[in-house]
DNA sequence: GTCTATAGAGGGATAGAC
DNA sequence: GTCTATCCCTCTATAGAC
């Protein structure tokens, strides 16, 4: 015996992971003009349209949301994919060359060269969290650590050099793209930050003329 | 017919300015570990030794110390060496060769790499000020925009290359060594920026074997 | 030249109603 | 699941005493 005459559907996101969302979306959106330091946790909630403390119900501090926001641009963007635990799948179909991380690494370059709300929370964050004190200063160790490890890998095979040369190379490389995106975030329409990667690329003997061009 | 007793003496500096000068150093201090917007007037007060209300005396308002701050740091260290009103003084006794703007910047990382403060305060500023909104905005596309001249030049005659290819390969070089004192801040004992700076400069062909190691 | 006091806004976080 | 109300603190900036 029914008495509801509401249809009890199964949704694939409840209502709390839709709000949940909405408000990573909106520190995103904020801290990518003003860092984590410069905005407030009202004015996150008011950009995602609840109050403060509803904000509050679902992360239990600042901190917290910090470190889920930084998570979630991973998720939104292809940054996921650089990241060791996603860039080889087990059984996967196709072999997966050294090439190919500095493939999917262009790549991002790319998708980001559309979206500077994207490289500006990384610039601006990653700048704060040097910090030991920042509540994302592990996850940029992390991140560093990881992606470096994983460029090591793909120009020693590429280069066909020493391990420490490639990891060098590819420290160089890494901090090469942090600093273009901060000029590229000064002057969106002179910086090119593809080109200037793939120039660099190519010059360093990495990539051949006309490769990996994305799409 | 003098009735004072105490002696009166020409100071080089003022009590005030010596005053102003400890608030901007307090201010550098404390911009170096969490940014501008990090860090509130009353604490870099305190770390002055006066009140907060007393350091608005000297400096109208927060944005206004912010900038003072940022040309004090200009001051302080090798970094105003780089700047165009500097570097080429006027009946100058020696002649100034392209390859010395190239020495300057490694003195400047030899000099920055015994400073974790001056480079955290760069790495943070610089970053917040890439919103459009921030009082030292302008203070740092003119700064890019200066030392980016000027290094295309050097380049340029170094490598008897095109103005394009030394402007790109300048901007390369500047993206370069804002992103590796990024990692430098992460990792101080691991990273040796003037060390990575003479490999960039090595492989690219602007320095030879054993050219400028400063000192 | 530096202070205390204060205004007035805004910050993070919690309690408890609905 | 979201709100209002509130606590208590800190912020920038100003007024005015000394």
């Amino acid at each position: 015996m029914n008495t509801s005459t509401a249809p009890v559907k199964k949704r694939r996101t409840t209502k709390g992971e839709r709000t949940k969302e909405r408000i990573l979306d909106a520190a995103l959106k904020l801290f990518s003009a003003s860092g984590s330091n410069g905005v407030s946790l009202r004015a996150i909630a008011k950009e995602a349209g609840i109050s403060h403390a509803g904000l509050l119900r679902y992360f239990k501090n600042k901190d917290e949301l910090i470190v889920s926001a930084l998570a979630h641009r991973d998720d939104l963007s292809e940054s996921k994919s650089l990241l060791p635990e996603r860039v080889l799948p087990k059984d996967a179909d196709e072999p997966f060359g050294p090439k190919d991380y500095v493939s999917i690494f262009l790549k991002v370059i790319e998708q980001n060269s559309h979206s500077p709300g994207t490289v500006g929370v990384f610039v601006k964050t990653a700048a704060e969290a040097t910090n030991p004190d920042h509540p994302a200063h592990q996850y940029f160790k992390k991140r560093y650590t990881d992606i470096t490890d994983k460029m090591t890998d793909s120009f020693a095979a590429i280069l066909q050099c020493s391990e420490n040369e490639a990891h060098s190379r590819a420290t160089e490389f890494i901090a090469f793209v942090d600093g273009i995106q901060l000029q590229w975030l000064l002057w969106p329409d002179t910086v090119d930050m593809l080109q200037a990667a793939q120039d660099y690329l190519r010059r360093t003997g990495i990539i051949d003329s006309h490769e990996d061009d994305p799409q």
